[in-house]
RNA sequence: CGGGGCGUAGCACAGUGGUAGUGCGCUCGGUUCGGGACCGAGAGGCCGCAGGUUCAAUCCCUGUCGCCCCGACCA
């Protein structure tokens, strides 16, 4: 991708109205356009990100034996009646249609994916099974905040169990949470297992799923030497407490919730009247989980912990692209066509082995404002191309993450580039 | 929804009771060229919106809409 012909470009100064850090830096690097409150475009830079944290999660969830399926947004009012929910769900969007009815704009899919599934399932046979989808969520929120962390409108993976067994369930509850942690850690997120309460929605115990920076809206007191970690509105342990699985000092912190597991139990197959047949015979109860991940927020929480004073500072996981390639030109024209031939070459290389890049071949541009928009986009490796470079015919390369600079081969930069994003 | 702050050019901001400015960005010309250079010439505004006060309102008053923050709320 030509810079040069890139839509949405950086801004040299932040918007006056962002104040968290991924709202601000997510506008000022052209990966976002914020419509109103809570409610942003995601421009080509921000979705390609969206694309590669999506990937991830479908890729897990698909290792969890979660099938695919695409719900809709626009939900009868009855599916939410029926579930008790469209009176007591405050920031349920209620949308009236002109000829007097009612719709739902789904904060969630309970009151859908469990009547789907009824229709389709009779028997203990059919079970367990979880579908999953990654799909728009509307939630009314008295107050959208913090950049793409609380919006009206975002992204969320939820996926749903549907089991005969506790033991059953229990088991796969497990095998979710491990498969969130290990998403998690390949969006380059070091996130912690919270217990927590289920809210409204069960009187269980739920797990979420916080990653620690001081952007969070949860307060968590959490052991620094091991992985235990809670939210303080079930407030078993307080900060200076000896951690119940170390022994060492818990400390205060701040977190963002990334995703929560939820035992959902037979709240909403009783409340739909979903029951099998099961192996004796008889009619048998249900019990559902349903596992939610914020995609949108997730990209968010992603850059609040990660950046620095320059710009995001993206893991390469989930970076747009995995390279910023910048074109120094030269004043001999003569000179200044073969870096250019150099810098495309590169261009071309690295895109014919799946590396596309992000390739500033901008002529009238200087050298200081390249680098400020490679800083704050943020893609894991710089590649500068020039007539310094040329005459050690190498390219520079330089790490975001680390700072760290050195000299490249023209003849091995692709293979460099792919060696790095192997390892 | 309660409290606070802010709405002026694409962006960030000054400013004045007498119909508007700076910086960046943008267009054209020139000089520059490894960390957001410089010179010259341009384009670009219903001063959020609606009332009110006034000879005159971007400015003062009221309302309203929007944005941000704190709080409450958050499956």
């Amino acid at each position: 991708m030509r810079y040069s012909s890139l839509f949405a470009k950086t801004s040299k100064t932040a918007p006056h109205d962002a104040d968290s850090v991924n709202a601000r830096l997510l506008v000022q690097g052209g990966f976002v356009d914020r419509v109103m409150a809570g409610v942003y475009t995601w421009l080509p830079l921000g979705l390609r990100t969206l694309r590669k944290v999506e990937t991830i999660i479908r890729e897990e969830m698909d290792a969890l034996g979660g099938q695919e399926i695409l719900m809709t947004a626009l939900q009868p009012k009855e599916n939410w009646v029926q579930s008790g929910r469209w009176d007591s769900v405050d920031v349920l969007f209620k949308i009236p249609s002109q000829t007097g009815k009612e719709y739902a704009l789904g904060p969630t899919a309970e009151d859908i994916v469990t009547p789907l599934v009824k229709s389709f399932v009779q028997s203990y046979k059919d079970l367990p099974l979880a579908v999953y989808q990654i799909q728009t969520k509307f939630r009314d929120e008295l107050r959208a905040k913090s950049g793409v962390l609380r919006g009206r409108e975002f992204l969320m993976k939820d996926m749903y169990s549907f089991h005969t067994t506790r033991e059953d369930f229990e088991a796969f509850y497990e095998k979710a949470k491990q498969g969130y942690l290990k998403t998690f850690a390949r969006c380059g997120l070091d996130a912690k297992v919270t217990e927590s309460s289920g809210g409204s929605f069960t009187k269980k115990v739920s797990h979420e799923f916080q990653v620690e920076t001081p952007a969070g809206e949860d307060a968590l007191v959490m052991c620094r030497k091991c992985h235990f970690a809670q939210n303080t509105e079930i407030a078993t342990v307080k900060e200076g407490d000896p951690c119940p699985s170390c022994k060492a000092a818990l400390v205060a912190a701040k977190g963002i919730e990334v995703g929560n597991i939820f035992d959902l139990g037979d709240r909403f197959s009783k409340a739909f009247e979903f029951a099998v047949v099961g192996s004796n015979g008889e009619k048998t109860d249900i019990i559902m989980g349903c596992y939610g991940i914020g995609v949108t927020r997730l990209v968010g929480a992603i850059v609040e912990a990660s950046h620095d004073d320059k710009g995001m500072i993206w893991p390469k996981t989930v970076a747009p692209f995995p390279v910023h390639l910048v074109l120094l030109s030269a004043k001999d024209p003569a000179v200044a066509a073969r870096v250019r031939a150099a810098a495309d070459d590169i261009d071309r290389g690295l895109a014919a082995e799946g590396f596309e890049a992000v390739y500033d071949d901008r002529d009238d541009v200087r050298a200081g404002e390249k680098f400020a928009d490679a800083d704050l986009i943020g893609l894991p490796i710089r590649l500068v191309v020039s007539e310094k470079s040329l005459a050690q015919d190498a390219a520079e390369w330089k790490d975001r993450k680390t700072g760290e600079t050195r000299l490249v081969a023209l003849a091995k930069v692709v293979e460099e580039v792919g060696k790095y994003m192997a390892a």
